[in-house]
DNA sequence: ATGAAAGCGCTAACAC
DNA sequence: GTGTTAGCGCTTTCAT
């Protein structure tokens, strides 16, 4: 059996062409009987429409692209359900590209988008990402491109993100009125807005509460794979005078202080408060549970997602004067108690 | 400034569109001074080919698609890095599916495969998927698939698994070594084989272990989402005699047994000892920390991303003869002490 | 080394 | 309500 086609299934059923194409998309212009017709052959010989040519023909693709740093990552994990879950009801497909924090592999997979392979794009950068100049260039081909979490200032855009500069500040407060006398905050990179308002917040609420506050080295960076971080951070732990309260600013890094702590044996909450940004299942199980920045990880994918549709359908609803933002929540546990 | 095309480039160049064509893709025909200049009108006019106009005429489409239950969850994140550093390398695409366990999903997403839109199909099925035709249609179609994982043991195809039937085994002898009692297996189907295979050699372990064990009972099943999981262990534990030992199938029933037993102030592991199959980061500092039967998550999804590739460049090393097994590794952590 | 032209499979404008 | 046809942007013979 030869492969099938618009063609041979017109020839087959003694329709033109255009009547096989227009019932497959249920035009009113088709009669019932001769919809059921084309829809019982398609079935029969196995026709779909090539969704190549008909993209090369409508110039829409019917897919979006999503790039992120990661995906085992479960804030990450729970965005791209949020945006798959808008992506299916709309009959969308997803293209998933992660750049593990390699802002080369950005530039490549933002530059796959253009030329018509996507009819637009989610987008999380990674932390190197400094120059705007790639998502630009897409912005150029009109196509639509919304930020989700980690966003890039420089660049007008539709944005959704969360409260992180109001996160910081109460993280820094807990910490404060839990008895730290020496805290850190742990970031990831100095340009990511997620990371700059984070500490922002933080920074801000030491000042206010602590006289003589030294905000340069309450800020502390880590770079690397899970095993440089770790080490890093034992580096931290073993320091003088000693870190009594960490605000980690992503879930990995979390994961790294306890695992660091298990090694040297520094207790949690009792040597250490440690409270992270995550959206980690575990949180309620570990040991001890973890006081956490709960971020709606689900909904911002969701709400990023339906943002883009509603761009890609040509409707502007000034999503771009200002960023969406979806307030995480804090949950207390006992690594701060 | 207008949409540029390989046209318009021909005309600005006063070049044919072959010469560019051919250009675009190094082909050896072309000088390279005629190279140089194509290539640098290309970046200068922001040139991409149309990826969707290329893939009709050459009838490839540079992109393959996972379908699985959920990302939300390590095993399947450690599976898509694989997949995707496979695919990243080839300088291909990746469509994702998330099926949350919905057999209708699966078969949507399966069909969405069909007509070109993929040059390969990766699969883990749903708890749920009993019937092979939607696979079937596919293989028709000649498009290569590769089951990781949960694969499908009435269809012949490539699959890459662990060793699933050792596991459950080992863990049933693991727990009667450490006293346990009163055993269960917590599935989530009765058709996976992951879930089938750990099951009978967990059996295998018990009948061989304890007198008169009763099997019908040892094996108990949790569907449903996660609140009716834990209520459904809850129940369990609840129960008499005393269960004092629970293998969990996958990652997503550990957690659960650990809320449970938080609710009920069940201690673990001297109240229930507890292993799973799971790759969860945060095993190492649960409270307790967790024994886990950790699966090569990484390793099965890329060999199973390298496998498609060598069937889509249409070679055949016979994968489809014998499953490609990949063992795990039981970790023993204080869960199980 | 370069170019002319056919055609991948589909859609949409237009004719009937 | 159905059919004819041009052409989406590219690749690939085949000529030159």
């Amino acid at each position: 059996m030869e492969k099938i086609n618009i063609r041979k299934l017109a020839s087959i059923l003694n329709i033109s062409v255009a009547t096989i194409s227009k019932a497959m998309r249920d035009s009113h212009e088709i009669s019932d009987a001769t919809k059921k017709r084309v829809w019982d052959a398609a079935r029969k010989y196995n026709y779909t429409p090539n969704p190549y040519a008909s993209s090369l023909r409508r110039k829409k693709s019917k897919t979006i692209a999503v790039i992120l740093p990661e995906v085992a990552d479960n804030f990450f994990s729970l965005a791209i359900n949020g945006i798959q879950a808008v992506a299916e009801a709309k009959g969308y497909h997803v293209l998933i590209y992660l750049t593990h924090e390699s802002f080369e592999l950005e530039r490549t997979f933002v530059e796959d988008c253009c030329s018509g392979r996507v009819d637009g794009l989610l987008i999380s950068i990674t932390s190197e990402t400094q120059t705007p100049d790639h998502i630009a260039k897409l912005q150029k081909e009109n196509i639509p491109i919304v930020f989700f979490d980690r966003e890039f200032e420089q660049i007008t855009a539709p944005k959704v993100v969360t409260n992180d500069y109001d996160c910081g500040y109460q993280s820094a407060k807990l910490l404060v009125q839990r008895g730290c006398k020496n805290i850190r905050f742990l970031s990831i990179s100095e340009s990511l807005p997620i990371c700059t308002k984070r500490a922002q917040g933080f920074l801000d609420a030491m000042a206010e509460t602590v006289k003589n506050f030294g905000e340069e080295e309450a800020i502390y960076y880590c770079n690397g794979n899970n095993e440089q971080t770790r080490d890093h951070i034992t580096k931290l732990l073993l320091s003088r005078p000693k870190v009594d309260g960490i605000v980690a600013s992503v879930e990995r890094l979390a994961i790294q202080v306890y695992l660091a702590c298990q090694e040297l044996k520094i207790k949690i909450p009792r040597n250490l408060r440690v409270i992270a940004f995550s959206t980690v299942e575990t949180a309620p199980i570990l040991n001890p549970s973890l006081s956490t920045v709960t971020q709606p990880a689900f909904d911002i994918g969701k709400s990023a997602a339906e943002i883009l549709f509603t761009l890609m359908a040509g409707k502007d609803y000034g999503y771009h004067k200002k960023p969406v933002m979806i307030p995480s929540q804090i949950i207390e546990r006992d690594s701060t108690k």
